[in-house]
DNA sequence: AAAATAAATGAATATTTATTCAGTTAAAAG
DNA sequence: CTTTTAACTGAATAAATATTCATTTATTTT
């Protein structure tokens, strides 16, 4: 027998998320995905079991990039400024190293593909960033405000920046990113 | 001769947006639309020549909408602050009382229905927008830094809290709002 | 009140797109 | 080296969706 390729399931998804940058969740087709990933039509068919499938694990793997990214480095152990800035950079570097995935996973949210299933599955990745909230909390270094306040301007605050610099094709300096840095820090420091 | 009915466009862009933001810009379709509206499919055909037509107008309706709320009740004359705060809470209010519409433009950016020309004129909308922040930074009340970082920053802050609070149902308190604004404007001023 | 005309309808048609499948190829097992 | 088996192909089919059009309805004009 034939065994399956391994980095074909890899293939499709990179070309998928090249072509929702380029024309949108709307704009793909399972013929344009499977020809930008170099494969034939029914081949998606053996890795997918339709469109939804692999719009659905293609989700599931993005946050769970993401998340993973989130943690890099993080060292429970450390200061809380400390690991609070390293989570903070990790967002900025998944949103701008993989822009591709954030577009795609913003897009998806008001899509008709995403399954209440892959809601609930990828709703609980969310856990690490809550329990590093209370944390910081607990420890009477952030504001005691409700945690969706502040995760979504810890997130917010950068994520238009890198959205709309990338659209204007303008390239993102180091010290910019600092300095969004400290505003934040700043404004969420109790 | 019979007129044309002077409420049906608005009928037409009310049931998309509708649908938009249940469905997602790729789960719409024109009969959707049209039964949304509670119109005959070939209507619609003679309000919009077609699909793509459709989406445009209501794209450019919502951004031009969008600005003129942002701009509701400023005087120039009053002092910046005064001003920025004003803009900055008419931001909010759009986003809050048009959700909808925050969310059909924030699907569209990446489809493949928004033409050039539609980019081009709807992205002149945003001058007032600029003119304002040139305004801060040439009476010294912003931080000398680009417009882009400015703007990005005044809107991203709150935009990802709404659609967070949107999503899980909770309800936004007038102080979170008055918060939020002092963050960020401790965070822009000079 | 009748004629004229354009809006409105929704079923029919055209087009696009998802999915299948008969045939082909390539790897593994014997 | 032959057999077996599953991947792979892409044209064919099915399903979904955009668009058209013959017909009906409503409004204005004369």
């Amino acid at each position: 027998m034939k065994p399956r390729d391994q980095h074909k399931a890899g293939q499709v998804f990179s070309a998928t998320l090249h072509l929702v940058q380029q024309k949108g969740l709307a704009g793909i087709t399972m013929s344009s995905i499977a020809s930008a990933a170099r494969i034939a039509t029914g081949t998606l068919y053996i890795y997918f079991h339709n469109k939804n499938d692999l719009i659905n694990a293609l989700f599931t793997e993005c946050r769970k990039n993401a998340l993973n990214i989130y943690f890099d480095g993080y060292d429970e152990n450390a200061p809380f400024k400390t690991g609070f800035k390293i989570v903070w950079m990790n967002i900025v570097k998944f949103r701008m190293e993989h822009f591709d995935q954030s577009v795609f996973l913003d897009q998806c949210y008001h899509s008709p593909f995403i399954t209440e299933t892959t809601k609930e599955i990828t709703r609980k990745m969310n856990q690490p960033l809550y329990k590093l909230l209370e944390r910081g909390k607990e420890e009477k270094h952030l504001k005691d405000m409700d945690n969706s306040l502040l995760l979504t301007f810890m997130a917010g605050s950068i994520n238009e920046f890198i959205k709309h610099s990338k659209y204007s094709g303008r390239k993102i300096l180091p010290y910019q990113i600092d300095q969004i840095f400290e505003l934040c820090w700043d404004a969420l420091k109790s």
